[in-house]
DNA sequence: CCCGATATTAACCGCATGGTTAAACCGATC
DNA sequence: GATCGGTTTAACCATGCGGTTAATATCGGG
């Protein structure tokens, strides 16, 4: 009785598979996503994940060890579907940054308008215990920033933009972008948004955004 | 041994004020502070609260019913502690908006620097438990941003600003000042900074932020 | 100096929850 | 059809934690 809570999958799949073997993996990894993100990690039971993933609790620590160690993968899942998004675009030579912001706006209004805790739930796990990305980004490596480094520097020699670090630019954008969604709630009582104001605000947003920052970036 | 729960306090207070009193309950609610927003309500243990104020746990239920009672008294006493400081400045009608913006950036800044666990807490709890803030705003209201909105609009008017909500106005705002420190371990690993490149991060941030918005407001 | 009211504590309780275990199950292979 | 390895489950265990209780300390007033 191997218990495979370790990431490395079967090393012969033809061999022991008996039935559903990685599909349910795979479900109670879906399940977990769901609840974790919809509750946080502190505020979530196995038995909630279990029961979502529609299996026996005691599944969920053979597959997966501890709670800690499902909400590690969770967490690194959610990192991983947000960041590529984001500097995937940022870090391609190919398109100017004129031609970026638009699209990253666009895409990441769509992304997390389509995932409404997805944002709250990784401000609240960076908070909840910030040693977890050193840990995980220690493999992964930091995020490229030279491309838009040059960029953000050739394009301030030819005067089209103001001086701006590259840190700054990458905050401006992320904090633009995801803050809201982080703090919809507050921002709907704040701001006295029922459903339907929600939309139109994001519809604005969608709109004004890409003028915004880019105006910013001018002198 | 009528339970002082309820947030009214001692109705004679020359009678019957024994020694602390009123400052025991000030030494908790302080701890509370501390811990909850260390490590968020939901991994913190009241007998963390009563230790770190110097007292029995049994106190802190003498004092506030419940965990859930003092949490949401925290919420609302940080809540409280910075919603002024934003919208105290953009509700006054004297000063212009080219005015406010850069006292708000000044100011926030420096708050937040010396509050590290602040905005990741406030965000946090915001995702936790979004009904609380429902709770909370019921009484206290919406923010007056009929100020805002005008001066938006005159400047529009003029050819000053770009036609932008208010609602826009406010959420950028609170993205590009919050968003960095909520998420600030991962943006320190995001950007490979150390204690001081984050210190200087935000000496950029200070110096920039204002003109970044206001450039961002014009057409 | 005692009385009554509040403040404070030690000890306790019940329960939810993360984790374990041993048995049952299932499919393949011989 | 017996065996074997991986899979799934029911039952169980230990304990951390929120909350209660009853007893003690403290102090002001009569």
């Amino acid at each position: 009785m191997v218990k495979p809570i370790s990431s490395t999958k079967r090393s012969k799949p033809s061999l022991a598979a008996p039935k559903a073997d990685q599909e349910t993996r795979e479900r109670i990894l879906d399940a977990a996503h769901a609840v974790f993100l919809r509750n946080g990690t502190a505020n979530s039971r196995t038995q909630e994940i279990a029961a979502e993933a529609g299996v026996n609790k005691a599944l969920v620590h053979y597959y997966f060890g501890t709670k800690a160690a499902l909400a590690d993968a969770i967490f690194a899942r959610a990192l991983g579907s947000l960041m590529p998004r984001i500097f995937g675009i940022l870090a391609d030579p190919a398109r100017s940054i004129e031609e970026k912001v638009p699209a990253i706006v666009r895409e990441q209004i769509d992304f997390q308008s389509a995932r409404p805790y997805f944002a709250g739930y990784l401000v609240s796990e960076l908070h909840a215990e910030p040693e977890r990305i050193t840990r995980l980004m220690a493999r992964g490596g930091t995020v490229p920033l030279d491309v838009i480094r040059r960029q953000l520097r050739e394009g301030a020699r030819a005067g089209k933009f103001r001086r701006l670090g590259a840190e700054q630019f990458v905050a401006n954008l992320m904090g633009l972008l995801i803050f809201p969604f982080a703090i919809r709630p507050a921002l709907c009582e704040l701001l006295a948004l029922d459903a339907a104001g929600w939309r139109a605000f994001l519809e604005e947003r969608r709109r004004i955004l890409p003028d915004f920052f880019m105006a910013g970036l001018r002198p």
